[in-house]
RNA sequence: GGUGCGGUAGUUCAGUCGGUUAGAAUAUCGGCCUGUCACGCCGGGGGUCGCGGGUUCGAGUCCCGUCCGCACCGCCA
């Protein structure tokens, strides 16, 4: 037996105990004729002592003993002198009668501590030491339980938990595809899902009513803090449901895991329509922690002389709080951060309403105080606010705007971590107009539903057409998404045509699902949740790869196994591929 | 594909205007220490300044190229 507890459980109720404990060396403290060492499991820390009463072979051994170093140790618990506070075993140390060095260990690379010394480079090539801090463990033991809590609630409500294929048929449209060759199949090839999208459809025409599946998918596409190329959704699928059925079913396995899982109550989540979204907020993720609402002033602004309000589609505004003390060097910080490319803003005004009430701004030549204070009526300042007005294009200014109220509730303190305000952003546009190549796209994917009202506009005004389509949002960001979907396959080849695919390349692509709704397809609908992402979100972190315990980095490269890989001559002959490596 | 920041000791970083033998902290090694828990004190070892080229009497520092990392834009149905 290598133990009989972990090195987390004893308590002073184990005093006196003989006990043994096996873990790792995570620090060890030398005084002369005594020495403190601080046993490490996934469990917790436990301090053994060695003092000069101790076995002078079991001594010998412990000099030996280095950070990392593997041991058993059997002892006697005893009650510590001086306690510590800080952990859960503070009140106990095991005073050693034996010692066996289970496996020695070199000098990790980095200090395996909850504030570690490596950085993210060096900490994802040793991923495993990485793990052994408490941090990065504790966000993978956080991950098992929310994904215990999902199948326990889906479960309940009679979902079936199906697994899919990883291997399946490439589809032009969306993201990129990852590919993998066919060896008994030469010259084609396996495509691994983006979405279990149309194979939980098809579970749906099988009659399975209700489907779930906590599944890998696989995007290659370039990385982010919350992208990788392979990630996990909470996928999902209902029959006989619309999109209000969807909705309090979703909303409730949501706020059962902030229940559950943070303790929190959530109130009912806000719905709020696409074009709501893009209008106050400019985005169709808004975070609603905090107002700062974009107001439109292109009314209030033209024909007073100030050419680029003239010359500008949009003119618009946000009202920052108790910002109106801000400094030039700050204002112009902020200027030319909405100039940066990924901004795009061309320049800021701003109107500061000092606290005195009277009113300054970058444009006092072309606007008379009476009319500063009617944009300052309409954004709702009050004396001690900064009004920041950004102007151009209408879509792009709001996307802008939206960029610079986040930077602002940045900065102004105002998204706490602590705070959780989902809502549902609703009404998508069924379709995209693409400038480059000219044609319309599926904004969510090609099996959505437009809403049934707005069904005469696919031939007149496809571009206003909206979708029963849904985002859930948490905090500015989209954690799931989903629609209603398509199940007439009229309706669905009208889709394909309209999307610019000829009949033979719509069944070529998606033959097997529309060769399925000829044969009774249910109404129905579905939503994933990115897991990774609620996660992070859960965790509180910024970056969803501390909540993968074997993540990519930026290049979506494996730094630890050092992958992608060249593969051998022989099994790329195999495979009938010959490499033409052109840079 | 693009923008920005970065690459200096095992690790995290500093390094001024281009000028002596490239520093700090931490880790590591040795010594001292009986109540530490970020132990303390004393001492030691440790550098291809990412790589290649250029400018210069002289380059960690300036210029060009390149590779790598991070964040973002494009992209992500």
């Amino acid at each position: 037996m290598y133990r009989t507890h972990t090195c987390g459980e004893l308590r002073l109720e184990h005093q006196g105990a003989e006990v043994t404990l096996a873990g790792w060396v995570q620090r060890k403290r030398e005084f002369g004729r005594m020495t403190f060492i601080d046993l490490r499991d996934r469990y917790g820390i436990t301090q053994l002592v060695f003092d000069e009463k101790t076995n002078p072979e079991v001594t010998e051994k412990m000099k030996k003993l280095g950070r990392e170093f593997v041991i058993q140790s059997k002892g006697i618990v005893r009650e510590r002198s001086n306690k510590n506070k800080n952990i859960p075993t503070g009140d106990i140390e095991i005073e050693v009668l034996n010692l066996q060095i289970l496996n020695a260990s070199e000098v990790p690379p980095f200090t395996i501590e909850d504030e570690s010394d490596g950085g993210d480079d060096i900490r994802m090539k040793y991923r495993y030491l990485d793990l052994r801090r408490a941090p990065v463990r504790d966000t993978l033991i956080l991950r098992a339980k929310m994904a215990h809590v999902v199948r326990s609630y889906l479960n309940g409500l009679n979902f079936i938990e199906t697994e899919t294929p990883v291997l399946i048929k490439s589809t032009p449209e969306g993201a990129r595809d990852f590919v993998v060759p066919s060896r008994m199949n030469p010259g084609e090839f396996y495509a691994l899902p983006q979405s279990p999208q149309q194979l939980k459809q098809l579970l749906m025409v099988a009659g399975f009513d209700r489907y779930y599946q906590i599944v890998k998918c696989f995007r290659d596409e370039d990385l982010r803090a919350d992208r990788q190329p392979e990630f996990t959704q909470i996928d999902c699928e209902m029959s006989f449901v619309e999109q209000e059925d969807i909705l309090n079913t979703f909303e409730g396995l949501t706020r059962y895991l902030f229940k559950e899982i943070k303790g929190i109550e959530i109130n009912e989540f806000p719905r709020m329509p696409y074009s709501e979204a893009m209008e106050n907020y400019g985005s169709d993720k808004p975070d609603i922690r905090f107002e700062m609402k974009i107001k439109d002033l292109t009314g209030l602004v033209k024909n007073k002389g100030f050419q680029v309000f003239d010359d500008a589609e949009f003119v618009g505004g946000i009202c920052a709080e108790g910002c109106s003390e801000y400094t030039r060097k700050q204002l112009d910080a902020l200027t030319e951060w909405v100039k940066r490319p990924q901004i795009g803003a061309k320049g800021m005004v701003y109107l500061k309403y000092n606290t005195d009430g009277s009113l300054k701004s970058s444009v006092d030549k072309f606007y008379s105080p009476e009319e500063l204070k009617k944009w300052a009526d309409l954004l709702g300042s009050k004396p001690g606010d900064l009004i920041l007005v950004l102007s151009g294009g209408k879509e792009q200014t709001q996307k802008a705007l939206g960029e610079l109220r986040l930077e602002m509730a940045n900065q102004l303190g105002l998204r706490d971590k602590s705070v959780f305000q989902p809502l549902w952003v609703v009404d998508f546009p069924l379709l995209e107009w693409d400038e480059e190549t000219k044609r319309y796209y599926a904004m969510h994917h090609p099996f959505t539903a437009p809403k049934p009202e707005d069904i005469p506009m696919l031939k007149t005004n496809p571009g206003a057409v909206r979708a029963n389509a849904y985002d859930l949002v948490i905090n500015g960001v989209e954690i799931g998404g989903g629609s209603v979907r398509i199940f007439d396959k009229g309706l669905q080849a009208k889709m394909f045509n309209m999307l610019g695919f000829t009949p033979e390349q719509a069944e070529y692509q998606f033959g097997f699902l529309m060769n399925a709704f000829k044969f009774g397809a249910p109404p129905h609908a579905g939503i994933a949740f990115g897991f990774d992402r609620l996660t992070s979100m859960f965790a509180g972190l910024d970056s969803i790869r501390d909540t993968i315990a074997f993540p990519k980095n930026n290049s979506g490269r494996d730094v630890m196994m050092d992958s992608p890989s060249t593969i051998a001559d022989s099994q790329l002959e195999e495979l009938c591929i010959k490499l033409d490596m052109k840079k």
